[in-house]
DNA sequence: TGGTCAGGTCAGGGTATGAT
DNA sequence: ATCATACCCTGACCTGACCA
């Protein structure tokens, strides 16, 4: 029905919370010469326009800052009454950006994004055996593999690595099963031993089974 | 599916800079 | 905390192979 439509008024739109106005006079200073500052420090680090601000602001006299000085109250006393009308109207009084930033990092902290965070795990839990016989093979020749490929990606190294492993007898792999099912042993033996840091989900071992997950 | 390896890439967040 | 923004840093992810 375009009547609605053009019935809504403009407080329709979502309603905002009015910027509180900082900085006092030198804020709205460099509100307003922002454009020429930003020019006159042109190829200088960011901060020079901010710095650069300073300078002037303290070479105005009392006289050329009162104008400054009236428009902060002007938009002090406007922020107030805006946000009256903002909390009359059910708006909530948000968080600063840079509290919700830091809730933003805490949460990213505990949760990652979606998916498990490498560095949050603890890096004494004994490491997994990976790879098998593989594995072991690709550690022990990583270093002569890269000699042989040099500015090779890691990728043309794996290439190299997997093609090396194929060519070898079982005899010749034998030694890594051998050194694969040692490190196995003592993967084993150290998870006996092993207790994870308090407040680690319970002490789960990273939901092995498929319990967890089930994001969709 | 997740684990090994390390280098490259990319996104996001922090910092600096001033005054209030 | 707020304004703007370039620069720097951190961390997650990807790549390839293979195996449990």
């Amino acid at each position: 029905v375009p009547d609605l439509a053009r019935a809504a008024p403009p407080a329709a739109m979502p309603l905002e919370q009015p910027k509180k106005p900082v900085g006092g006079a030198y804020g709205i200073f460099l509100a307003k010469h922002r454009p020429e500052l930003t020019k006159a420090a042109e190829g200088q680090k960011a901060s020079a326009v901010t710095k650069l601000a300073g300078e002037r602001w303290k070479k105005l006299s009392a006289a050329e800052k009162e104008p400054y000085e009236k428009q902060y109250l002007a938009a002090k006393a406007k922020y107030e009454t805006d946000l009256k009308a903002f909390l009359d109207a059910g708006g909530e009084k948000r968080k600063g950006a840079r509290a919700l930033a830091s809730e933003k990092r805490k949460a990213k902290e505990q949760g990652g994004r979606g998916k498990r965070r490498r560095g949050a795990k603890d890096p004494n839990r004994p490491k997994k055996p990976a790879g098998g016989a593989y594995g072991v093979f690709l550690n022990k020749n990583r270093k002569d593999l890269q000699k042989e490929c040099p500015g090779s990606s890691i990728t043309g190294v794996a290439k190299l690595a997997s093609a090396k492993w194929k060519a070898l007898s079982a005899a010749q792999k034998k030694p890594y099963e051998e050194e694969f099912a040692k490190l196995q042993a003592a993967y084993k033996e150290a998870m006996k031993t092993y207790k994870p840091p308090e407040g680690d989900a319970g002490g789960d071992e990273e939901d092995d089974g498929d319990d967890g997950e089930e994001g969709e």
